[in-house]
DNA sequence: CATGGTCAAGGATATT
DNA sequence: AATATCCTTGACCATG
C-alpha cells in the first residue's frame, strides 16, 4: 500500500537502479500489456543522476536528423498505437502535438479544452515547450529546479493520467521529457517574467502578437522571438534551398512539422483558438481522422477518397503507373508541337507529365472548396482556420501518395520531403494557379512589367486580403497594419505570380516544377539519396524536353522556369514566418469573383 | 491512565450523552471566562451522525445574514486599521465569527508566532479556514474524511490545549467546527494541491496588487497577499466604498463584490484579460482610486463631488431633508391630478417623492456617461469594464448617501442593504430608464404584448449586446453564443422592461419602487428592523397614494407595480450569476441611437 | 503569455 | 490505529 502510495519515493536520492527496468524480472506488472511493450522498452531508461550531471544523450532527439517523429507522418501506424489500452501514445518532442487519439474515433470531440500532453488533465497553455496542465508544469519545474532523482518501482512504463500521475514520479518525468518538455526552459536564475528565446525550444514558437507593428524591416530572419539567447541561425535563409522548417537539420530554425503548431499566425486569432487548431491539425494529419473526411473528403480529382489517414500497409493508390502514352487531353490546352516528328524522349516526357497532371488536383489544391463559406461571419474564426489547415495538410499528403514515384521512395523520405517543402509547394501551387487561371486582369504584361504595375498588383492583393480578413474576422483591419505585417510577403508572392504569369506557365510545366521543387535538397544536403536524385533528374529532363518541344523559340524558358524556384522559396519562407498560411488561398479566392 | 488515554474513544459510536452538556455541573473549567461562557453552553451539542448525514444546522452560522463583516462598508474606518504592525491578523473566515472577540486578546497582539485556534500549539498556517497547527489540521482532515463519530465522556466542554487535545476527540472536533473550520475544505476527491475556491470558506479574499497607482489615500492597507504567515483576510477589507458585495449573506447567490474579481463572464473574454481586469478592479475600487476620480467624478446631480469615497465622519450631504412641498417640476411630466382637492396624504406623498426624485440621478445612473467611449476599440477592455464597475459602485453609494432617510439608519444597515440589493437596484434602475426613455420603439404595447413581440424584443437586445460586445472586444461574438450564455438573463431583463413600459411607469413610481426594493427583506428575514420597516411602509404608502391620485382609474396599478419587484429580483439574480454587470448598461446604450 | 512563487490541500511515515 | 511531522502537489498569483 504505502509502496504504491501517491507520493512514491519522496526524497529518494539514492541509486535509481534503473537496470531493474531492463533486467527486471518484474514483468509481471499487470498493467503492462504485451502488445506494444517492446517499443517502449526499447527506449533507454532514464538515468536521472546522469541527466543532472549533464548527460543529455538520454533526451529525445532534437537536433538529430532522424525524422521519425512524424507529425506529418505518412505511415499511419508508425507511432500511433503504443499502448492499446486507453489510447495513450508516447510521442516525441518533435511533433509536440497532443495527439490524443489513436482510436478510430478521435476528433469526435473537437477538444475545445486543451488537454495536457502528459496526463490529459485540462491544460492551461504551453509550458516548457508543450501543452500541459498546471500540475505537470509545476512537477516538471520542481523536478528540474531541485534536480530530483526518481525511481520507478515498476518497469518504467507506468501509465500517466490525471488520476494516476502522482503514483510514479519517475514515469511522469520520463513522459515529460519524451513528450518534449525542455529542461532549459526552467530558468537557472529563477527570474520570472519575460519570454524564453525560441532557441531554447529549438522550434518556432507560436508567436502571439497583439497586432501592432511588426519589425518588418527588410531582412526576415527566422528567429521569431526576441532572440535573447544565442541564436545560432546558421542557415542562410534566402540563399540556400532550405526552408526554415526542416525539423531536424537546422539546429536553429527549429523546424516544426506542418501539423506541429506553427500553422497560423496567432496575431490574428486568440491563443486558445490556436491551441484548438493545433490539436485539430495534429489529429488530422498524424492520426486517422474522421473529421477530415468531412472537410477534405471527396475531392473530384482525387483517387481513393475518404481516406484521410494513410492506410498503413495498403499500397498507395497510383503507386505504379505504366508510362502509357496518353493523348493530350483538350483541357491541357497544350500548344501544338512545332515539329511533327516527336522524339521518343519527348513522348516519354509527355507521358510523365501526363502522370503528374493526373494526380495533381490543381484547382482543388490551389483553392479551397469552401472558401466562400469561410468569408462569412458566422462560423467561428477558429473553425475557418482549422478547415484551411486541414485542407493544406490533407491535399498535400494525398498528392504525395498519388505521385508516380511514390513507391520508389520510403515513406520516411516522403515525410521528410513534405515536412521540408510543404510551404514551397503551397506557394508554387497557388501562384501557378493564379498565373494560369487568374490571368484575366492583365494579358498584356509581357514586357511592361513595370514597377508601377507591380505596386498596383501588390496593393490589389493587400486590398483583397483586407476584404477577406475583415469578413472572416468580423472586424476591420487597416491596410497599413496589413502592409506592415505581411507587406513583404505579399510582395514576394505577387512577384512570383507575376513572373509565372509573364512566362505563361503551362500546367505541364507547373507539375514538373512542383516535383522538382520537392525533390531538391535543402541546405544541409549532407545526405545523398541516389534514388531521389534520379527521380529529380528525370523530371528536370522532362521539363526541359517539354519546353524545348513546345516552346522551341524560347531558348531560355527552361531556365526561366527553374529560377522561379528560389523566388518561390523566398516567398514561402516569409509565409512560413508569418504563419498566415491562408493568405495564398485568400489571394486566389478573388479569381472567382 | 488508560481511561483517559491518548486515544480516548476511537470509533465510539455510542450515544453522545448530550444532556450532560446542559446540566453539566462542570462549570469549573478554568479556561472558560465568564464573559462568553454562557453562549457556549447554550449551543446545542453536536450530533456527529447527523452531521455526516447532511445536517448542517449544527454548524456555526454561515448562511446567516449577519452582515458584520462589511464588504461594502459605508463607514470608512470601521474595519480598516486593526493592527498597525506587520499586517498579520488572525481572523476567522469572514462571518463565522465565533469567538474572536471574546478574548480581547487572541489576535490583538500581532502574534508573531501563530498559535493554533484550537489548541494553542504553534500554528503552521491556515488550514480549512482557520489558523491551526499541523495536528489539528490532520485531526480535522481525518475526522471528515472518515466521517468519524466521537463521543465525549464528560460533558462536552473539555478544554483543548496542546497537552490535552488528544484526550477528547469529540470536544476537539467540536471546537474545530465552532472555531470555523470548514468541512467542505476537505476534498472529496482527495486531489492534492491547488487551492479551494473562496466560496468554500464562505468568504472572499481580497487581494491587492501593488499595481501602478500610488496608494494615494493610504487608507486601506491592503493586505498584500504575500504575507506569508497565513493571514487571513478579514472581512472588512474593502474598506469603504466598495462594492456591493458582501461576502456573507447569500449562501447561494454568493454575492461577490464587484471588486472581488468575478466581475465578468470569462466566456466572452479571454482569461488574461479577465485577470488584468480583476487586478484593475481590485486595485481601483477597494483602494481609493485616483482613477475613479476621473471616471466617476463629477456627476451633474450629485452632491459634493470629487468625493469618490465616503468621508468618514462627515455627515452625509443631504442627510436630513425637510419635507418641503415642492411644486411639480415640469420635467416630471406628472399627470394632472384628477381631483383638485389633494388630500394631505397626497401632498405628503408628493413631497416624499420629490425628495427621492431629487436624489436620483436617473439618467446618470441608468446609463454610463461615457458609454460611447466604451464602444470604440481603442481603450483597453479592462479599463472599459473598470469604468463600468466603478460607475455602478460609485453611483449606488452616492445615491444611498443622498437618500432622505440616510441618517435614520446606521451606516451598517445601509451597507448591508446595498450589499444585498445592489443588483436589484441596478436592474430596476436600468429597466425603468429603458421603459421611460427608451419607449420610442413601441408605444403601442398596451395590450398586445404577444409572444412574438417579446421574442423580437429579446432578439433585438441580444443583437444590441452583440454589437456592443463585438465593438468593445474587437472580435466577433456569435449571437448563438450570446444566447446560450446570457439568453435567459436577457429575457428576464427584457420582460421586466416590457412590463414596466406597458405600465408606463412614472419616474415618481420608479423612485418609490427603488426604495421599497432596497428596504425589503430578503430571504432569511430573521432580523426585524423596526425603523427599516417604518421607512418601507412610508414609501409603500407613498407609492400607493401616488397611484391612486394620478391613476384613479387603474385600480390595480399599485399592485401591478409591486409585483414587478419579484421579477426584478429574478432578473437580478441571473445578472448576478452571469456577472456580466455591464449588460443592462449596454442595453440602455441603444436609447441614444 | 510563460516564467517563478505561494501556500493550503493531501500523502507518507515515524511515533505513540 | 491514531497522531503529528514533513513532504509533494497544484490552482492562483505576481512578474516581465
Ligand atoms: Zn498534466
Ligand atoms: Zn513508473
Ligand atoms: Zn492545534
Ligand atoms: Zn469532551
Amino acid at each position: 500500500m504505502t509502496i504504491l502510495g501517491k507520493y512514491p519515493e519522496a526524497k529518494l536520492s539514492g541509486d535509481p537502479l534503473q537496470e531493474s527496468h531492463r533486467n527486471g524480472s518484474a514483468r509481471s506488472t499487470p498493467q503492462q500489456q504485451a502488445t506494444t511493450q517492446q517499443q517502449q522498452q526499447q527506449r533507454p531508461p532514464l538515468n536521472m543522476e546522469r541527466l543532472w550531471a549533464g548527460d543529455k544523450s538520454q533526451l529525445p532527439p532534437q537536433a538529430q536528423s532522424g525524422m521519425d517523429s512524424g507529425a506529418l507522418n505518412l505511415s499511419v501506424q508508425h507511432w500511433s498505437p503504443q499502448d492499446g489500452t486507453t489510447g495513450h501514445e508516447s510521442f516525441h518532442p518533435a511533433s509536440r502535438v497532443p495527439s490524443h487519439e489513436i482510436g478510430a474515433h478521435e476528433e469526435e470531440d473537437d477538444e475545445q479544452p486543451m488537454v495536457c500532453m502528459i496526463c490529459e488533465d485540462k491544460a492551461t497553455g504551453l509550458h516548457y515547450g508543450i501543452i500541459t496542465c498546471e500540475g505537470c508544469k509545476g512537477f516538471f519545474k520542481r523536478t528540474v529546479q531541485n534536480k530530483r532523482v526518481y525511481t520507478c518501482i515498476a518497469d518504467g512504463n507506468c501509465e500517466i493520467t490525471k488520476a494516476q500521475r502522482n503514483r510514479c514520479q519517475y514515469c511522469r518525468f520520463q513522459k515529460c521529457l519524451r513528450q518534449g518538455m525542455v529542461l532549459a526552459a526552467v530558468r537557472e536564475d529563477r527570474m520570472p517574467g519575460g519570454r524564453n528565446s525560441g532557441a531554447v525550444y529549438n522550434l518556432y514558437k507560436v508567436k502571439y502578437k497583439k497586432h501592432k507593428k511588426s519589425p518588418k524591416n527588410g531582412q526576415l530572419k527566422g528567429d521569431v522571438n526576441g532572440g535573447k539567447g544565442g541564436m545560432m541561425h546558421q542557415g542562410g535563409k534566402l540563399g540556400n534551398f532550405v526552408s526554415p522548417i526542416s525539423a531536424e537539420q537546422s539546429p536553429m530554425g527549429g523546424p516544426l512539422p506542418l501539423s506541429n503548431g506553427n500553422i497560423l499566425k496567432t496575431a490574428l486569432t486568440n491563443p486558445s483558438e490556436i491551441i484548438r487548431l493545433r490539436q485539430r491539425l495534429d489529429a488530422g494529419s498524424s492520426v486517422t481522422s474522421s473529421s477530415s473526411a468531412s472537410s477534405g473528403g471527396g475531392s473530384p480529382h482525387s483517387g481513393p477518397s475518404g481516406d484521410h489517414r494513410f492506410s498503413p500497409p495498403a499500397p498507395p493508390p497510383h503507386t505504379i503507373q505504366p508510362p502509357v502514352h496518353l493523348s493530350h487531353p483538350g483541357y491541357l490546352n497544350s500548344p501544338s508541337p512545332v515539329k511533327l516528328e516527336r522524339s521518343a524522349s519527348a513522348e516519354a516526357a509527355d507521358a510523365l507529365i501526363q502522370q503528374l497532371l493526373s494526380c495533381d488536383d490543381f484547382e482543388d489544391i490551389a483553392t479551397l472548396r469552401n472558401i466562400d463559406e469561410l468569408l462569412d461571419n458566422e462560423s467561428e474564426l477558429s473553425s475557418k482556420l482549422c478547415q484551411i489547415g486541414d485542407s493544406i495538410v490533407y491535399k498535400l499528403v494525398q498528392w504525395t501518395k498519388r505521385l508516380p514515384f511514390y513507391s520508389e521512395l520510403p515513406v520516411e523520405v516522403h515525410t521528410k520531403l513534405l515536412t521540408q517543402k510543404w510551404h514551397e509547394l503551397l506557394v508554387l501551387t497557388t501562384s501557378s494557379y493564379q498565373a494560369i487561371h487568374g490571368a484575366n486582369r492583365l494579358a498584356s504584361t509581357l514586357s511592361d512589367g513595370t514597377e508601377a504595375h507591380f505596386s498596383q498588383e501588390v496593393s490589389n492583393n493587400l486590398c483583397t486580403l483586407q476584404t477577406c480578413l475583415t469578413s472572416m474576422m468580423g472586424r476591420p483591419i487597416s491596410i497599413d497594419q496589413l502592409r506592415s505585417e505581411v507587406g513583404t510577403m505579399v510582395e514576394k508572392l505577387t512577384q512570383v505570380t507575376m513572373n509565372l504569369r509573364r512566362l505563361r506557365i503551362r500546367p505541364q510545366e507547373y507539375v514538373c516544377l512542383k516535383v522538382i521543387a520537392m525533390l531538391t535538397y535543402g541546405k544541409g544536403a549532407e545526405e545523398t539519396n541516389t534514388v531521389l536524385d534520379t527521380i529529380r533528374e528525370r523530371y528536370l529532363l522532362c521539363l526541359k524536353t517539354f519546353c524545348e518541344s513546345y516552346f522551341p523559340h524560347q531558348a531560355s524558358r527552361f531556365t526561366d522556369l527553374l529560377v522561379r524556384l528560389p523566388e518561390v522559396q523566398s516567398a514561402a519562407s516569409l509565409l512560413l514566418e508569418s504563419k498566415m498560411f491562408y493568405v495564398p488561398f485568400l489571394l486566389n479566392s478573388t479569381i472567382r469573383r
